[in-house]
DNA sequence: CGCTGGCACTCGGGATCGGTGAGTGCCAGA
DNA sequence: TCTGGCACTCACCGATCCCGAGTGCCAGCG
């Protein structure tokens, strides 16, 4: 019905007149700003039924509303339309992500990129190792008994270890054992997909020579060890100082607790929460349910997947700022870095 | 003579129970908490003096006294003897970093560890390529026209690099010529110091067998170009929610522009200048001359040789805080944390 | 000669207090 | 069902006042 259809209409004027002014918006900017077509009593009585519903709230009596949690995911879910990206915009995509050296670079590029584009701060997951395949295996001697090995992967990223291996005692003569290794490892494990190592490993400690047991079995036992590391996803953060814009108007507690989850990378790659390529995920204020992400929205998305099929991400990246926030435009960007990130890193 | 003496007895309590307590100090607090010997009408004529000589100054005319850069200058200098780590800080230090599986791991618990010793922001610099050896050299062949490099240093740091390479044309038949630049190269470079990598390129550009030369020329001018970028000294920063301690009375104007150089690794680099291992440096306010680094000193020191000998520093570690900070403690740490990682760069 | 207690003075910060205006809810009429 | 009108409520702003910490100066004392 008509009434019910412009209630939406005021709530969206809501959203985007709190979104750009950070002010509470009362009924008359309302009427005058957006033409509603109705006076500003009539807009009162909406505003009245919405926040019975629970879409804004008066942060006290004598001011304009503001929206809740509630009304924001509303905006996101229903009211919100596609922004695209502006032609200066992708330019700038391009410009900053291209000649990036390697997987270090690139991903610290897009995180100055997605800060400065939306204004927000910005963090990427680095490709979670056991998603990626091997590219190289190298093995270095550093002692008698220590090993230097160095995981090579395709999406560029590298792991290195030492390992402590046992004295090799019955090798032939003349040949040298680190050398058989690093070939018997990168004849079976390049392109495989780490997440599959396991039954390589299995298959290896079968077939390998007898001489080369040892050190095949204490190699790949680290090699388990660094996949099944809890802390292996690592994160980088950039643009924090994004978040002193608007004074301490948009995080009233203190900036503390946002910063202090910021560097704990558990709690950041929690919120980004399960990713999927193409899916863009948002997470407004306490859905978030971490103490300290009262009044922080979480935009977030998978990269890796070229096609933006259903694969799993390789990782994943995302914004976050103040739930008053602007959620077309972040989550324009965000998909769009996403899927130039994926790009960059399938073809390098 | 006695008099002078008791001045500086005078600034020195003035800066301590500033630094512990953040009010502008009067002379009946002083007084009261110090034992001068003197009346607070005595103490108020030496602060006077102090004041004329630039030493403290008065935020407003009915408040107390704050040190100005000058006096934290004064007493870092003169004043302030040297504070040693409680044992309970010692076995932080180890219980933090031993464990540390590779490079990254370990600057990053540096940096947590230093940025929870002081409760200010930690910074450290990755070793500079240039003072590293080469351990390991490897070569990857992704494409018949695309090798992959990677650079192993002793210090753990790992860089990688892909390299266009020209067709090899006359290459005896039956041998891999990647297998022998490979080699080739390894024998030629392991062990050098990478600063002078130029001359044994040369060297190398004249020996190499002809066939080779092609790839030679192409992986040496990568490597070349990779140490002199300019940007090839990355940085980690921990701690930034410590900024906001004390509410926003440290940092008077806001943290936006300290945020801000924070996140501009070149701005940090520059602040931390010229740093030696074991010769703690300590910029004090306006001494960092950059804009937003108003209120704000520098705590920085080199690592990297074990010995604390005058040798080259790898990198630079320290700590951004307000100026009004713990200068002896801090110092204290930064020297404490940097000798434990040059020593565990050293023996890894 | 240097230290001390006393004293008048300064001035920032907090508390108090109307006035103002944006914004609301309600109601009667079109 | 919308609209204009009207009474009401508060947050905010500026003015005013008071308080107390802290100072500078001075005369006296050991």
């Amino acid at each position: 019905m008509a009434h019910e259809d412009r209630r939406l209409q005021v709530l969206r004027a809501i959203v985007q007149d709190y979104v750009s002014t950070n002010d509470p918006v009362g009924s008359k900017a309302l009427a005058a700003r957006y033409d509603l077509g109705v006076s500003p009593a009539t807009i009162r009585n909406d505003m009245a039924v919405l926040e019975e519903e629970g879409y804004i709230a008066q942060p006290h009596t004598s001011a304009g509303r503001v929206p809740t949690d509630k009304g924001y995911r509303f905006f996101v879910d229903r009211l919100s339309q596609v922004k695209p990206l502006s032609a200066a915009e992708r330019r700038a995509i391009e410009r900053f992500l291209d000649g990036a050296l390697d997987l270090d670079d690139v991903l610290s590029r897009t995180v100055r990129l997605l800060a400065q584009l939306t204004r927000n701060v910005a963090v990427i997951q680095y490709p979670t190792l056991s998603r990626s395949a091997v590219r190289h295996l190298e093995v270095v001697q550093l002692a008698s008994n220590r090993l230097l090995v160095v995981l090579i992967t395709d999406t560029g990223r590298v792991e290195q270890r030492v390992v402590e291996i046992p004295p090799v005692t019955d090798a032939p003569t003349g040949v040298d054992p680190v050398a058989e290794l690093r070939t018997l490892l990168n004849g079976a494990f390049v392109g495989v997909k780490l997440a599959e190592a396991g039954l390589t490993v299995a298959d290896l400690l079968d077939t390998a020579p007898q001489h080369l047991r040892g050190l095949v079995a204490a190699v790949s036992a680290t090699l388990v060890e660094t996949l099944a590391e809890p802390g292996e996803d690592r994160l980088l953060v950039g643009g924090t100082a994004n978040l002193t814009r608007g004074g301490a108007l948009d995080f009233p507690g203190s900036l503390r607790p946002l910063l202090e989850a910021l560097e704990e990378q558990v709690v950041v790659l929690r919120l980004m929460g399960e990713v999927d390529p193409g899916h863009v995920l948002v997470r407004i204020g306490e859905e978030n349910a971490h103490e300290g992400f009262t009044g922080a929205s979480v935009v977030s998305v998978g990269y890796g997947s070229a096609g933006g099929t259903t694969d799993l991400a390789l990782g994943g990246l995302g914004v976050v700022g103040p739930t008053r926030m602007d959620y077309p435009g972040t989550m324009a960007a965000v998909r769009a870095v996403a899927r130039y990130v994926g790009q960059l890193l399938a073809e390098s």
